[in-house]
DNA sequence: GCAGTTCTGTTGTTTTTCCAACAAGTCTGT
DNA sequence: ACAGACTTGTTGGAAAAACAACAGAACTGC
C-alpha cells in the first residue's frame, strides 16, 4: 500500500509497521471535493497520499478558486511547509477524487527516537533526498521561467530534456496546451515559435518529438 | 567559524569537531576566481561556505559566461545535486573573492554512522529543513514567474513580502534593478508599471518602501 | 559646493505576447 | 465511413514588454 512511495525506501514491510506506530502515523480518508488542508490550519503535520490525489487550491477575497497545482498519488502533501517550520498553511488542499493520505506530526519525526528506532533516521535522509530532488527540478523550472521569450524558454525547456536524457532526439510528456501551461505562455503563441523555430532550423518537430540541431540556437 | 550556519544547528562546539572527524570533512581555500567545482565533476561531495562568497556560473557552446546564482556565505554548494544522486555537476561554480568550504562526501553523510555519532542524524534533520525551506522559497518564485505581466508578478510578490511581515506597510531589500532582476523583467518596465499602480491606487511607493492597499489589486 | 556617478522615472519605437477566431488535421466511438 | 470532439497551426488586432535614450534626483568623494 505505501509501496512505490520513496518515503519509505530500505524500509521493510515488517520495520514499516513499527516505524509507524512509532511516528504516530494514521491514514485519513478523505471524499472528493472535501479538505484535507484549510488555510490556517497548524502546519505540525504532513501527509503522504496513497490512494487517489489532491489539489492545492487558492481562494481569493472574491471567493474564486485557483488551482495551483496537483499532488498525485505517492506525493508528499504540505512536508515543505510543516518540515520548515511555518506556523499555519496558507492554502487550501482537497480530494478530486476518493483519496487515502498517510499523516505524520513533525514532532514525531524531528524527535530522537526514544525507541532508537533505526529506521526513523532512514525516513528522515528520504525526505531529505526527496527536498534535494524537488530543490532540482523547481531550479530547473525558474530557468525556464525566467527567460524573457517564449523560444527561449522552449529552447532552455528542451536542451534540458536532451541533457537529462543523453540524446538530442526525444518525446515529451506533453501535449501543447500542456507544454504551453508549463512554460507558461499562451499556446497559439507557442504554436506560433514553435513553427518559426522550425523554419529557421533550431529544431524539428512532429508533434511532441523533438530534434534539436547543432548547438540548439 | 561554522558559526551561524543552520547546518549545524543544535550541535555543539565539542561535538561538531568529532562530527567533522566523523565525516571526514575539510576545509579548502579556493582563491578568487579560481574553480571549486567544475562541468562534469563528479557529484559525491558538497561544500558549506565558512568565508567568502561564490557564483554558479555557466559557459555556452561560444565560451559565454552567465552568472546563474551567487552563493553568499555559510550556504551550501551542491547539496541539492550530491543528495539527490545526481551524477557529475552540470555547472561551475567559481570563488568571487577569497572563500573557505567545508568539504563533505555525501557517502559519509548517508551511511549509518558506526560510531553511532548521535549528531550525526541532526545533521541530516538539519540538511532536511534546509532543502524544506528551499523548496518554499522556490515554489514562491515560481508562483511569481508563473505570472503573464510585470505589474502580476510585482503585485504577487509584493502580496508574499506583506503576508510574511504580517503588515500591508513595508520596505523590501531591493533597489529598482535588483528587483527588476528578481522577477525578471525589464527594469524601465517595472518603474513604469510601479507609476501606473500607484496611480490607480495599488499602493503607495516611496523608494523600496511600500504600502499595500485594500485588497492589493 | 561641485563634479561625477548611480538610481529612478519617462517617453517613443520596436518586438513580442496575448487573445479570439477559425481552419485543417487527428482521434474516437459507432 | 462518418459525426463529433479535441488538438494544432495560423492569422490579425490589441496589449504589454523590451529596448534605447534621456533627464532629473540622490548619493559619493573630494
Amino acid at each position: 500500500m505505501t509501496g512505490r512511495c520513496g518515503l519509505f525506501a530500505g524500509i521493510g514491510r515488517g520495520d514499516l509497521e513499527s516505524l509507524l506506530s512509532c511516528l504516530g502515523a494514521r491514514t485519513v480518508k478523505i471524499d472528493k471535493g472535501k479538505a484535507f488542508i484549510r488555510t490556517g490550519d497548524k502546519a505540525d503535520r504532513f501527509g503522504v497520499v496513497l490512494l487517489g490525489s489532491l489539489s492545492v487550491v487558492q481562494y481569493d477575497a472574491e471567493g474564486r478558486r485557483t488551482i495551483v497545482k496537483n499532488i498525485p498519488e505517492s506525493d508528499l502533501v504540505g512536508a515543505a511547509q510543516a518540515l520548515a517550520g511555518v506556523q499555519s498553511f496558507a492554502f487550501d488542499v482537497e480530494a478530486d477524487e476518493p483519496t487515502e493520505v498517510l499523516v505524520m506530526r513533525t514532532a514525531r519525526i524531528l524527535a530522537p527516537c526514544e525507541n532508537a528506532c533505526r529506521f526513523h533516521a532512514r525516513l528522515v535522509r528520504n525526505l531529505m533526498s526527496s527536498f534535494a530532488a524537488k530543490t532540482l527540478e523547481l531550479n530547473r523550472k525558474i530557468d525556464i521561467l525566467s527567460r524573457r521569450t517564449t523560444a527561449e524558454k522552449l529552447l532552455t525547456y528542451l536542451r534540458g530534456v536532451a541533457a537529462e536524457r543523453g540524446t538530442r532526439e526525444f518525446d515529451i510528456p506533453f501535449d501543447r496546451q500542456q507544454l504551453a501551461d508549463f512554460l507558461c505562455v499562451e499556446r497559439s503563441a507557442l504554436s506560433a515559435e514553435i513553427s518559426r523555430l522550425v523554419r529557421i532550423g533550431s529544431f524539428g518537430c512532429h508533434k511532441n518529438h523533438f530534434k534539436l540541431y547543432q548547438g540548439g540556437r
